[in-house]
DNA sequence: GCCAGGATCGTCT
DNA sequence: GACGATCCTGGCG
């Protein structure tokens, strides 16, 4: 994984993280569900132009963008396209292949699809938190693997980004039809489509 | 299984 | 002083 994946159309980015392994540390999972965020997008933090929370989605893409949503949770940002122009895939899921014991632990969680089944869950499970903002996801504690050619099959289905009342009904939101460790199924009429 | 309500705090008006 | 890119619990049935 190199500086130029995230460097490009932050929707092409959302939809090309899908089937990657996300590493935090001895913890890690596959990436099965992310969303689009973009500046021209009134739902993006960046729609309201350049703040001091904001900072990071104008820099260079690779980095972490992490918040605080609720007061109480962590969100994970990869930002995207090239340094000036402000986007970032929100990492919604994954599916935990490694350091299980201590996501349970962190969670206070035993069953796998509990785990990092949503945006403020797997933060929490992988040890993310506003620590983190502006970190480079290409350097330790952070690590992205592509895709194995298996995971290139994946099906991804796009339906609206969830929580959100601006622009709630762009279809930005993209994840694995099929996967367990998601934070909601996918609706009905939803527009599907191969990973590759 | 579904739904309503509460927790909690940084950021911006 | 209001508002979230959320999660968990408890009540009900």
């Amino acid at each position: 994984m190199n500086r130029e994946f995230f460097d490009r159309s932050v929707h092409e980015v959302a939809r090309e993280l899908i089937g990657c392994e996300l590493s935090v540390g001895e913890t890690a999972g596959i990436i099965v569900e992310t969303e689009a965020y973009d500046e021209t997008d009134p739902a993006c933090h960046a729609y309201i132009g350049r703040t001091a929370r904001n900072e990071v989605l104008f820099g260079p893409p690779g980095r972490a963008y992490v918040y605080l949503s609720y007061g109480i949770h962590s969100l994970l940002n990869a930002v995207a396209e090239p340094e000036g122009s402000a986007a970032a895939v929100l990492i919604r899921a994954l599916e935990p292949t490694a350091g299980i014991d201590l996501m349970r632990e962190r969670r206070d969680r035993d069953v796998p699809e509990e785990l990092c089944s949503g945006p403020g869950k797997l933060t929490e499970a992988l040890g993310v938190d506003l620590g983190l903002n502006g970190a480079d996801l290409l350097q330790p504690p952070f690590r992205i693997s592509a895709r194995t050619p298996e995971r290139d099959a994946l099906e991804i289905a796009a339906s609206p980004r969830i929580g959100i009342t601006k622009a709630a009904e762009l279809p930005w939101r993209y994840s694995v039809k099929g996967s367990r460790h998601v934070s909601r199924p996918w609706p009905d009429l939803t527009e599907v489509r191969a990973a590759a």
